[in-house]
RNA sequence: GCCGGUUUAGCACAGUGGUAGUGCAGUCGAUUUGUAAUCGAAAGGUCGGGAGUUCGAAUCUCUCAACCGGCACCA
């Protein structure tokens, strides 16, 4: 593109349009050309992409957009410089509060502080009301250079040691950028938006929590404040609800309501599955039993206990043994003031397994494998056990004994590509069965630190890239995050109000057979090394189940209903009838039960709504006389009366499940 | 593990130094009812554990634990 004669630029607005202006022109001045309405509203604007401040210079061609309170972008900025606010009220109000980092995040923002006196959440009234004054104020946001050294000195001065920190670590090339509002200033790389009256009244701070300082647990631990912010009040009135919401189904909370399950102390982290809640997960393991004998699995099952020699040998004893539990192996002391065991005892230790693998191993060992029998599919539902750390614990979620769906594919490395389309498969019927049609997938590539020669990666990433390729799944490839022993693929789901799980997985892993010893004879007659797959689809069964429980918002489809159908009488009259409903669909299979309490059919029928049950068959005289139920099914106000045998017909139908 | 908060009847919660309360559930009694809570009665507690301060502690202090919100961790 030919230069104009003067130092004229090329703007590319949205729709198209092009337009001149000299060069070093500002976005709000481009703003002000189109219309002084748009100068008003203007926030920010993207310059090639990139958000930037309007009072910055243009000084070359460039496409660019105004951006305005209308669009998403805002929301960034807004949370940016609600972040600043946020940190100047603090400071205002506790003098000695030193300031660390304050990112937007998703839904809102959060800023680190270091005081001494950590703040609580009482303290948000008079924050957020000194918030408001700032805002209210409306100080411009002017945007400055500093000299490094002078920033520095600035910083340590004023006793903000951490921003100090910050600046010193700064690549020496990049600008020292000072935002200002008003008195207050912050380091900050912004963009800001004109002032601080654009953030506007719709935020309001919502959290307390510690942050180690650099998110690393060996720094300063530091109070950290969450917020949100948006564009209206509309908006933080349907987040906020939305928070409300998703409370609402909250596993543990519905995990009580329904009697699924429960924890208590003598056994944290690990679930004691109430017979409801053990419905549903012998419903989940049954259903994935039958996909993967479907898949050419073969189901085994390992000990539990294992002596370490063997978690030495795979390598886990070394890398993962603070999060093993141990155990001696030796008889109790039966004094009751002696000591339990002897010192002796510590000779001989054995693990609880953290993991399925290297016991499938031994199972792969026995005996002279050929060629002829790989791929070999060996799936267990693998119960482990992970001494998690005590704050990580989180009902289902996060647990520390929990069973995999777990299986291993020992194949020739020219067998990956194919099982791993097999996997892809596999894994998609069965969420697309369980409700969950969003999937992401990542594919991690190699990390610097590896085992395993180049040449063998090519042919694993590639194996693998190939077989997302041919299943058309579409994927995001991440460099450098795969595990040191191979390259992987994870699978996230997303739930129903948007949240994103992380549940299957499939890894290569050059290392355990190695380690382990793991061989097969080839049609050349030699020994060879097979390839491992680790894979699961569903994780740990407990955590998908609390997934499920969050998405299905404890409404589960009916094949997982623990208690599919309730037969509930209108008064005694019909209890002899009823109690032949009751009979005709155990009879076909549905877990159903008997309600011929002396209570009116409204408390029966809000009782069994509360409690989940998708089916309410309602009997009275007339449904005695007619041989039929009055249907009234979850979530619908309505109800309908069907002949007996027909009745029974559909909900049997229905309760199959979709495997 | 770290920071903060919480812990009172089966559940949800009130009670800030002076005899532990409410609602629901459960029990008993009455009521026989047509699609989201019928009425009444009696009963139910080592106020998370331990120690301390005090004439006196659910309440104040210390300590341990669990849980909740984050952080760190997650083979």
């Amino acid at each position: 593109m030919g230069q104009t004669a003067t130092n004229d630029i090329q703007i590319t607005l949205p729709d198209g349009a092009s337009r001149e202006y000299a060069a070093g022109v500002t976005g709000f001045e481009i703003a002000e050309s189109i219309s002084k309405s748009l100068a008003k509203a203007a926030l920010a604007i993207r310059v090639n992409g990139e958000l930037s401040d309007l009072s910055l210079p243009i000084t070359g061609d460039a496409s660019v957009a105004i951006v305005t309170r209308k669009d998403e972008d805002a929301l960034e900025l807004i949370r940016h410089d609600a972040a600043h606010v946020l940190a100047e009220a603090v400071q205002n109000l506790f003098p000695g509060t030193q300031v660390t980092i304050g990112p937007t995040i998703e839904n809102g923002f959060y800023y680190d502080f270091a005081r001494n006196e950590p703040f609580s959440t009482e303290d948000f009234e008079a924050i957020e009301k000194e918030m408001r004054k700032i805002v209210e104020r409306g100080a411009a946001f002017e945007r400055e250079v500093w000299d490094r050294d002078e920033a520095i000195k600035y910083f340590k001065d004023k006793g903000e040691a951490y921003k100090a920190e910050l600046i010193e670590d700064l690549p020496e090339t990049e600008e020292i950028k000072i935002y200002r509002q008003g008195e207050w200033l912050d380091l900050c790389r912004g963009p800001h938006m004109p002032s601080v009256k654009q953030v506007g009244t719709a935020f309001k701070l919502l959290k307390v929590a510690g942050a180690y300082w650099r998110g690393d647990s060996d720094k300063a631990m530091l109070t950290r404040i969450y917020g949100t912010a948006w564009r209206d009040d509309k908006e933080l009135k349907a987040y906020l609800h939305q928070l409300e919401e998703a409370e609402k189904r909250d596993h543990r909370k519905l995990g009580q309501e329904m009697d699924l399950f429960h924890f208590q102390q003598e056994a944290q982290g690990s679930v004691f599955w109430h017979p409801k809640g053990f419905t549903i997960y012998n419903q989940m393991e049954g259903y994935i039993r039958r996909r993967l004998q479907d898949a050419g699995y073969k189901e085994i099952k390992t000990p539990q206990l294992i002596d370490n020699k063997l978690w030495e040998k795979s390598g886990h004893w070394g890398k993962y043994r603070e999060n093993m539990f141990v155990v001696p192996d030796e008889v109790p002391n039966t004094e009751e003031d002696g000591p339990v065991v002897s010192d002796k005892a510590f000779e001989k230790l054995m693990a609880l397994k953290p993991m399925n693998c290297p016991a499938h191993v031994q199972v792969f060992n026995q005996g002279i494998k050929s060629y002829r029998d790989l791929p070999l599919r060996l799936a267990e539902f693998g119960c482990c056990h992970r001494n998690e750390a005590h704050g990580a614990l989180h009902g289902l979620m996060r647990v520390r004994q929990f069973t995999q769906d777990d299986a291993h594919i020992f194949c020739r490395e020219d067998q990956i590509t194919e099982e791993a389309v097999a996997f892809c498969e596999l894994l998609q019927n069965v969420y697309r069965d369980l409700g969950f049609e969003d999937v992401a997938v990542a594919l991690s590539l190699r990390p610097e630190m590896r085992v395993g020669s180049d040449e063998l990666w090519d042919k694993a990433e590639e194996g693998l890239r190939e077989a997302l390729q041919q299943t058309g799944l579409e994927f995001r490839e991440d460099p450098g995050e795969g595990a040191f022993y191979g390259p992987k693929i994870d699978y996230q789901i997303r739930d129903a109000i948007g949240r994103t799980w992380q549940c299957g997985t499939l890894q290569l892993d050059f290392n355990l057979p190695e380690r382990l010893d793991a061989n097969y004879i080839g049609q050349d007659g030699e020994k060879h090394r097979p390839v491992m797959l680790h894979r699961a689809i569903l994780g740990s069964l407990e955590r998908f189940i609390g997934v499920m429980i969050e998405n299905y918002a404890g409404k589960l489809p009916l094949w997982l209903a623990p208690t599919q159908c309730v037969v509930a009488t209108i008064t005694e009259t019909a209890d002899g009838y009823a109690e032949e409903v009751y009979e005709a669909l155990k009879e076909a299979g549905i877990r159903v039960e008997l309600d011929t309490r002396n209570e009116k059919i409204n408390y029966k029928v809000r009782e069994h709504s509360v409690g989940k049950v998708p089916a309410l068959f309602v009997v009275g005289e007339r449904e005695a006389q007619e041989g039929s139920v009055a249907i009234r099914r979850l979530g619908s106000k309505k109800q309908h009366v069907e002949k007996l045998e027909r009745a029974i017909e559909e909900l049997a139908a229905e309760a199959k499940p979709p495997f």
